[in-house]
DNA sequence: ATTTAGATATGATATTTGTCATGTTTTGAT
DNA sequence: ATCAAAACATGACAAATATCATATCTAAAT
C-alpha cells in the first residue's frame, strides 16, 4: 500500500493540511482504484461512503436535467477531491462523476474524513476554503449561463480548458471532449455547439484534428460577443 | 446592547453551534445596523471586515455580468448570514447585497468568526454544511439556467419564493420583486419577464395586485414546459 | 479489409428570446 | 392634488438557438 504522506497529489487539495500521523491513518484505510474512460465513478442519487482523491486522469461532474439532458457542471483533474460536498451534507450525491480518461483514484472512508475534520481545524478550514471557492465559481457560472451567448460561453470554455488543463506536446488541449460534451458544458444543443466550433474554425480562432482542438487565436476568442 | 444568546435568529444559522460564552463574545463586539429598502449592504469587489447576520428583512445578492446587466444569484432572508464565503476565502466579495425591504442586520467582526472557527469544530462543521448546501443549490441553478426555458425558470422562481418565503395574510407572495428583479432572477430581458408574467395571468396561473403576485394554480405552474 | 454504430457536419425551418418603439399605469416627491 | 420619473405593458421585428432531416466521416469490432 502506497503511503499518502509521500504522495505529491495531496499537495493540491485539503489533505495537505493533515499531519504525518493523520496521513498514515488514511494510508491504512484507503483503497486504490483504476477507472476506465467512460466508466461511472458514482451516480446522482447514490449515497457515498467516502471521498475520492483523484491521483490521475480527468472526469466530468454532470447532472441530469428534467428534460433528460446531461449538464456538465465541472471538470475534475488530478489532485481534486470528489464527493466532499455530499459527505459533508450527509446527503445523496447531487452530481454524477464519469471518467473522461483512464483514471486512478484513492477512496478514503467517510469516518476517516470526519475524524480529521473534527480534530484538525486547519484541515476543516482548508475544506471550507475549497468549498467557498467552488461556490464562487458556481455562482460565476450561473451568471455566465444567464447572461452570455452560446458563442461566448463556448469560447470561454475553450479558454478555461486551455488555461486550467494545459496542452499536449503539439499544442492541442489536454482535455479531449466530444462535441456533445462541449454542448453539455455550455448548455446548448449538440448541433449548436458543432456549428459554433465550425465557425471558430473558419475564422481561424481554433484548428482541429479529429476530436482534438488547438487554440490558434486566444485574443480573438476573448473578443467574441 | 442586545445579547446574541437570547436572539432567536441565531437558531437559523451556524451561530447556533456556538457556546453561551462564545455568543457573549460576539455580543460584545457586534454592531447593529438598520438598512433601508434599496440601500447597498456591500458591493462586489469590496473587502469585508466581517459577516452580517440578517435579523430582519430580505435582500438580494447580485453579480454584474460583462454585458452590464445585474444577475440575482440568491435571495437572503431573516436568519441567513451574509459574507461568510468572502471572509473564508479571504478575498473581495463576489456578489453585491442590496436590501429589498427595510432590514436590520448585525455586523460581526472577522476576527471573532475566525476565532470560533478555529476553536469550535461544531461551528466550523456547521459552516461547512451551510456552504455545501449553498454549493448544491448553486449547481442546481446552473443546470436550470442551461436547460430550462424562461417560462419554466420564471414558474420555478415563483414557486420557490412561495415555498421559501411564504405568503402575507391575503395570500400574496411575501417577497415583492419588481419585474426587472424577476428578469434578473431568471436571467432574461425585463420585457420577456413581463410578457411571461402577463401570460401566466391570462392563463389563470397567477393573479396580481400592483407589484404583488399570488399563485392561483400551483399545479399548473409545475406543468409549465 | 469490411462493416457498422456513433460522431460530426450542415441545410432548412421552427421556436424562443431579445431589442426597440411607444403607450399606459403607478409611485413618490413636492 | 399635481407632476415627473420610474415601472409596467405590449406590438413589431430581429437575432439567437433548437429541432429535424440527411449526409459524411471516424473508429471500433469482426
Amino acid at each position: 500500500m502506497s503511503k499518502c504522506n509521500q504522495c505529491i497529489i495531496k499537495e493540491f487539495n485539503s489533505l495537505k493540511s493533515l499531519s504525518k500521523e493523520e496521513l498514515m491513518g488514511i494510508s491504512g484505510c484507503k483503497t486504490s482504484k483504476f477507472i476506465k474512460k467512460g466508466e461511472i465513478i458514482f451516480e446522482e442519487g447514490e449515497t457515498l461512503k467516502g471521498v475520492y482523491c483523484v491521483k490521475d486522469g480527468i472526469c466530468k461532474l454532470t447532472k441530469l436535467s428534467a428534460n433528460g439532458k446531461d449538464q456538465i457542471v465541472k471538470l475534475v483533474v488530478k489532485g481534486d477531491l470528489l464527493g466532499q460536498r455530499s459527505l459533508i451534507s450527509d446527503e445523496a450525491v447531487n452530481l454524477s462523476a464519469v471518467a473522461l480518461t483512464n483514471m486512478e483514484v484513492c477512496f478514503i472512508p467517510k469516518a476517516e474524513i470526519f475524524g480529521n475534520l473534527k480534530n484538525n481545524s486547519d484541515f476543516s478550514m482548508d475544506m471550507l476554503k475549497q468549498m467557498a471557492n467552488d461556490l464562487k465559481e458556481s455562482d460565476n457560472v450561473v451568471v455566465n449561463m444567464a447572461q452570455k451567448s452560446v458563442k461566448q460561453r463556448l469560447a470561454e470554455a475553450l479558454m478555461y480548458i486551455h488555461n486550467s488543463f494545459g496542452l499536449d506536446n503539439q499544442g492541442y488541449l489536454n482535455v479531449v471532449l466530444s462535441r456533445e460534451d462541449y454542448a453539455s458544458v455550455v448548455g446548448t444543443a449538440t448541433e449548436s455547439a458543432i456549428r459554433v466550433l465550425s465557425q471558430f474554425k473558419k475564422e481561424g480562432l481554433i484548428s482541429t484534428s479529429g476530436k482534438q482542438i488547438k487554440i490558434e487565436n486566444m485574443e480573438g476568442l476573448k473578443r467574441i460577443e
